[in-house]
RNA sequence: GGGCGAUUAGCUCAGCUGGUUUAGAGCAUCUGCUUUACGAGCAGAGGGUCAGAGGUUCAAAUCCUCUAUCGCCCACCA
């Protein structure tokens, strides 16, 4: 085997290792900032990636997600534009702490063992080692970053991007801290943002408990019949699905309107337990459908609760500490978790003869995102960004047709998102993370009885003293902030803002964020409103929401359910490319997976590597491939003129596709031309071509195989960037013009041409004419079981002169396709016995038979035929006969049905006489 | 409780703004094939009243309404 020739398989391993190391090496994805103005602005492709996190290793949905950056990247670098992707990792806060925690725990220690500085050390150190493990899978993804732009959440410029974002808004009055009820998670003792918190359908129990109204002997009146249970003589009954929270209860609401307990508001009642006294009040809030129409009102335990609470100045108790158990608040359940607390506090009421009963009752329940654990609504002291003046710009830029979602229906989410925004508590009592900038002099915080912000010290830089009393022992806020602060910034932050550095200047705004609907709101939106706030821009253009990538059981795929299919085992298995179109050709909407998916991708690398071996090999004795064709466009044969056709119809297709981010539909598009257009008829039709001894249409046909495959391989980069990269090379070795080729595919151009230079609908009406002849030919000999030695002379019979001098110029080729011995052509063609018959509108294909064939069996063949014939001759008439279709139809489209149906008539009317003959 | 998506051949899915589509593809099934690249292949075949019911229209898988089943997202009803 000559150097020039392929293998005859294809190594994925070897080529996907030796082309990337090639691209990143010779800095193929790195562009550089122009700001000088020598190219347009208009000409830039800028996308930045969705950080993975840290701890995270690829999995479907990153190679779903990547893929689909890779194309848009890769297609954009290939059109000339200066294409920018910039890679990242996100920090993840909790994620990552939870992991060097967990390892901690491995050496039974925790991180207050270590103490701060060490645990964050021993964090870094985790990072240096495993934390590339992402960016390194991401390479052998084929994903086409421009690493030296690779940037981390917590990297110094990044972190230097959050403190001025923070200060910032500070100082423009949109961060606040505040005493709010927030969602808490007790496993990571920290707060989380509303995002944060997932719902989930829980099944729980509605308590139905008694609290007996204090001052004895003063008489409840009997209501109605029926509401005895609601109303005795000397309690009232609430339902709740928390009772433990009763220890921090500090009133009981009833609706203002509600007849049942009008009487009661204003009266105290007993709270069991705690033994304290607390006030019946009134509020809007109640709803007198629910439960017993009472509600136990727990300030700082409840959402709703905290707000009814400071509408009548209730105090707040909180009962719990931030491990999830009870405090000293709790009375007698001090030190019990919250879930023992429960089991408690409901065992006592029973004893007390206050406890009616539990119902079943599902509701959504919130959990942590990251360890899943039940959130509690608790009381602290957060900081806040107030998103409101943020949304309203955001919608304000939407408006303005600033940025827009793909498919439209996620602008709606985002739209409603906006509308009902609310504050984002973005404190996390955690370590790792960007610690709040803000600094507190003690002294001058004790002085400040006010509310005034004196003492508290929001800075970019450290401050070496309090601005006030020179105090030089500042004490920095102990919490950082949700890792979502410094994504939010991840557009411009990582160009270099706050530094108005040239990358920031020439990229900012970026084109396309592509994404998973999953962070639409943690992210995307987010994302969004920084840029209109810091850069007064939108920070994309477009935002490309793909599918989410489940596991075939319908399930959302991930290793925890272990239901995952591991992307670089099938990488390792199939090849990168193979996993790449096969995810992207399923890409429609969300993507269901199973290993056999890949299969697709898998064989159609295959079919790719095969037909290029074949062309290569039949370049042996040929070195005059040019980039572009130098022939004569009318002197091509049929099936030149016809492929070159097909492809400029393709190219345009996948181009205006991929503008439409419509991956899926371009990737078949080209899936089926190469497959079905290029290998079962274009190299079909070339075969007896390649071999003649003709040189000069051998030549002919060797530039066009050689210039077609070069192109479909430029197509195809895009989606499949090793396999096509290593056939185009060897291809390159074949060219006469290798001064004029690029050093590697991705730098070759688009092959999308507005001209239409080969457009061609005779070679597609005649090559079509070709395919059925040899289709109807081959029908026969199958359906008819003959052997596949058996020597078979057909007669092609058609009044169209046009369809004889096709045929009849493509003799060869037919003869071939069709395993003929030989065929006659002729204008009209006396049916008998001896043949049997294919019909089409335009010709008949006959073949000689000789008694061969069972007559019953070709007259059940016939009447099948003459039966499909007459019912769409049927159909179309009944079209034809309706006035409302001829009156109000457009004529052209009449027409047409006038044609389809003498068309059928034809087949019929062949069919009949042939089978009058077997009868 | 709101919103969104799905429902098309045994399985997995295309079918975008109604009319060249007698509703397609891939896998699976069946038949045949050492045809000078590919059996991960080649050549054929069978298989669907497009979830159901209404409606709009000359014309509906495609647009509208309702229903059913499945899935997702959002939501402070204790």
């Amino acid at each position: 085997m000559s150097s020039e020739d392929l293998a005859t398989k294809y190594n994925s391993k070897e080529t996907e290792v030796k082309w990337y190391s090639y691209w990143e090496s010779q800095g193929y994805f790195h562009p550089k900032s122009d700001t000088e103005g020598k190219r347009f602005r208009d000409s830039r492709y800028v996308i930045v990636i969705p950080p993975p996190n840290v701890t995270g290793i690829l999995h479907m949905g990153h190679a779903l997600n990547n893929s689909i950056q890779d194309i848009l990247i890769r297609w954009n670098r290939m059109k000339g534009n200066d294409t920018l992707w910039v890679p990242g990792v996100d920090h993840a806060g909790i994620a990552t702490q939870n992991v060097v925690e967990r390892k901690l725990a491995k050496e039974k220690k925790t991180r207050y063992d270590l103490g701060r500085e060490a645990f964050l050390q021993e964090v870094w150190k985790w990072k240096e080692e495993h934390g590339n493990t992402i960016t390194r899978q991401l390479r052998r993804l084929g994903a086409s970053c421009d690493w030296s732009r690779e940037r981390f959440t917590m990297d110094e410029g990044l972190s230097r991007a959050v403190r001025e974002a923070f200060v910032t808004l500070y100082e423009r009055g949109l961060i606040y801290q505040g005493h709010y009820i927030i969602n808490w998670c007790p496993r990571c003792q920290t707060a989380l943002s509303d995002e944060e918190a997932a719902h989930k359908e829980v099944e729980g129990g509605l308590y139905h408990i008694k609290y007996p109204i204090a001052g004895k002997g003063r008489q409840v009146r009997q209501t109605e019949v029926g509401q005895a249970e609601k109303v005795g003589e000397d309690h009232v009954v609430l339902a709740t699905t928390r009772p433990e929270t009763m220890l921090g209860d500090t009133a009981v609401a009833v609706h203002p309107r509600d007849p049942r307990y009008r009487h009661l508001v204003g009266k105290k009642v007993i709270l069991p337990l705690m033994e304290r006294e607390i006030p019946v009040i009134e509020d809007e809030f109640v709803d007198p459908e629910f439960g017993t129409g009472v509600v136990k009102v727990t300030p700082a335990h409840d959402p709703n609760d905290f707000v009814m609470g400071q509408r009548h100045q209730l105090a707040q108790i909180n009962i719990l500490n931030p491990d999830g158990t009870i405090n000293q608040n709790g009375g007698a359940y001090v030190g019990l978790d919250r879930f023992e607390a429960r089991k408690r506090v409901v065992e006592d009421l029973k004893a007390r003869g206050l406890f009616i009963r539990r119902d079943s009752h599902l509701h959504a329940v919130g959990h942590c995102y990251r360890c899943n654990t039940m959130i509690e609504p608790y009381l602290s002291k957060q900081w806040f960004v107030r998103m409101r003046p943020l949304a309203e710009k955001a919608l304000a830029a939407y408006y303005q047709g600033k940025t827009k979602f793909y498919p439209d229906r996620w602008t709606k989410v985002y739209l409603n998102w906006l509308e009902g925004i609310r504050d984002w508590c973005i404190s996390r009592q955690i370590w790792w993370g960007h610690q709040i900038p803000v600094w507190y002099c003690d002294p001058c915080l004790e002085i400040s009885s006010d509310k005034k912000k004196q003492g508290i010290i929001a800075a970019r830089e450290t401050p070496a003293q309090c601005p006030d009393c020179g105090n030089k022992n500042l004490r920095q806020d102990p919490d950082v902030l949700d890792t979502w602060f410094s994504s939010w910034l991840w557009p411009f932050s990582t160009l270099g803002w706050p530094d108005a550095t040239d990358d920031l200047k020439y990229f900012y705004p970026t084109s396309d964020l592509v994404t998973a609907p999953e962070i639409i709101f943690f992210w995307v939106a987010r994302m969004i409103m920084a840029g209109l706030e810091f850069l007064q821009e939108v920070p994309f253009r477009r935002v490309y929401i793909h599918g989410t990538v489940r596991a075939q059981s319908g399930f959302k795929m991930s290793k925890s359910l272990g239901n995952a299919i591991d992307p670089l085992e099938v990488i390792e298995e199939m090849g990168a490319d193979a996993l790449r179109f096969s995810m992207i050709m399923l890409s429609a909407q969300d993507v269901y997976l199973s290993r056999e998916k890949f299969e697709v991708g898998r064989n159609f690398t295959n079919k790719i590597w095969n037909a290029s071996r074949f062309v290569l090999m039949n370049l042996k004795d040929f070195s005059g491939g040019r980039l572009d064709l130098d022939l004569d466009l009318s002197k091509l044969s049929l099936a030149d003129r016809w492929i070159l056709s097909r492809l400029e119809q393709v190219s345009s297709a996948v181009e205006n596709q991929l503008g439409d981010f419509g991956l899926s539909q371009a990737s078949s598009e080209l899936y089926h031309f190469v497959w079905n257009d290029f290998c079962d008829w274009y190299i079909e039709l070339s075969k007896p071509i390649l071999a003649s001894v003709e040189k000069s249409k051998k030549e002919a046909t060797q530039k066009v195989i050689f210039f077609v495959l070069e192109r479909i391989l430029r197509l195809l980069h895009p989606f499949m960037p090793f396999i096509s990269e290593e056939i185009w090379q060897k291809l390159k070795a074949k060219a006469c013009d290798q001064n004029l080729w690029p050093l590697t595919l991705s730098l070759a151009s688009w092959p999308h041409e507005k001209a239409k230079r080969f457009e061609n609908p005779e070679a597609q009406k005649a090559l079509d004419i070709l395919q059925r002849a040899v289709k109807g030919i081959r029908d026969l000999r199958l359906r008819l079981q003959l052997p596949p030695t058996q020597k078979l002379s057909a007669v092609i019979a058609s009044d169209q002169s046009e369809i004889l001098s096709v045929l009849k110029d493509h003799e060869g080729q037919i003869k071939i396709l069709a395993r003929l011995e030989g065929f006659d052509l002729k204008p009209s063609f006396e049916k008998t016995k001896a043949f049997v018959a294919n019909a089409f509108s335009d010709f008949e294909v006959f073949i000689r038979i000789e008694g061969l064939v069972d007559p019953v069996k070709e007259r059940g063949r016939l009447e099948h035929k003459i039966a499909e014939a007459r019912s769409r001759i049927d159909l179309i008439q009944r079209k034809l006969a309706d006035p409302d279709f001829t009156a109000k139809a457009p004529e052209s489209l009449v027409q047409k049905e006038r044609e389809k149906l003498v068309d059928a008539q034809r087949v019929l009317k062949s069919h009949e006489a042939h089978l009058e003959l077997f009868q």
